[in-house]
DNA sequence: TCTCCAATCTGAACGCTGTTCAGATTAGAA
DNA sequence: TTCTAATCTGAACAGCGTTCAGATTGGAGA
């Protein structure tokens, strides 16, 4: 089906590095961070134990790998859901929805994201494609806000909404039905804060 | 110094489960959670490798009972920082501040309190201990807004705060200097947006 | 005071984990 | 075509969580 099969024909695999990032994911969100595993992954790319050291040094890098994928599908989709709407405030709150939503949509990337503890933080690229989401949260924030707003308030704003989705997810505090009520209470209140 | 050296020269422990809490406390100040191991509790403890399990049964059942002395401790230096201000507002403002204390004041606890996978959700003594210590959150905003609001937007607003303090402290995106002006932001921002 | 049950703790065992390393394999540059 | 460097293997090591039969002992009931 997928290029693992394919590939055991020969002894190099060709494209492990992707496959691995793909079957960690799906491992993530088949059975949770704290029950991931490296040989897991291996096992289910069709390698050798070892196999993925070579490519990403230890358990840390294969996450951490993994969680810069998963900020640039959020990136993808923030800017996606953004732009199919004129009002910039209804795409700070889409983008919201969107940060919600990861965690149904793409559990696995979402299990290992903001897990902090257990990726490499010094890592360039996950350190740029995580600014590059963060960022694009932060432009539509000011977007929305009034223009003689000055870039402090705009940063704390756009940082307390940001921390704000993360914490409503992370402590599993949002309910599905209260969740759009929820979303628009936070916005509302954050960009009228700054106004 | 401890009861751990004393009680060595007896079969029975007699208080080894809230010493397996205080050496796990410690471990996870030092090591951090993914660092975190029954056997070196144990081992710091100075029992066998599988004295822990018949208090706590297995590693999530420790865990959960250091989160849940962890939102005890919480619970009361929020009571302790709110008491000594009469300011309604500055109560919030003091519970924010005690809340991103505790990573720094307790470190320990901090690490494994907010972490729900590692955490058995379903014990009863850690849900109502880490309701408790929200509902006093929730009950200092409420007397912080204006009296006509009705109890659906201040639990918006107890939520959305909450999870942003938690949102903070889990993607490290607050530095010293200006931790103080980003919480009365948010705090001034949320009881704003209620009133 | 004595007996004995139930709680407590031990130590070995099992299967799993991440990581390392010498060596086999092979793609691709020279 | 040759050979270097990248890739992958398979075994090994130390550490992990959990289980379980058995040793120890505090304390309730006789």
């Amino acid at each position: 089906m997928t290029n693992q099969t394919q590939s055991r024909e020969t002894y190099h695999h060709g494209s492990l590095p992707e496959v691995l990032i793909d079957e960690g994911a799906k491992l993530l969100a088949e059975k949770g961070i704290d029950r991931f595993s490296m040989r897991e992954v291996a096992r289910r790319a069709g390698v050798a134990v070892a196999a993925p050291s070579h490519h990403f040094g230890n358990a840390k890098g294969l996450l951490t790998a993994i969680a810069t994928q998963g900020f640039r599908k959020l990136e993808t989709q923030m800017a996606a859901a953004a732009a199919a709407l004129p009002d910039p405030q209804e795409k700070v709150v889409a983008m919201c929805q969107t940060y919600l939503g990861m965690g149904v949509n793409d559990p696995g990337y979402a299990a290992i994201m903001f897990r902090l503890e257990r990726l490499d933080e010094s890592d360039q690229r996950f350190r740029e494609q995580s600014f590059r989401a963060f960022d694009l949260f932060a432009d539509a924030l000011k977007q929305a806000a009034s223009k003689h707003v000055d870039d402090a308030q705009i940063s704390y704003a756009a940082k307390t909404l940001w921390a704000a989705m993360h914490g409503l997810v992370d402590l599993e505090m949002i309910k599905d039905q209260e969740a759009e009520a929820l979303i628009r209470f936070a916005v509302r209140t954050v960009l009228a804060g700054i106004r």
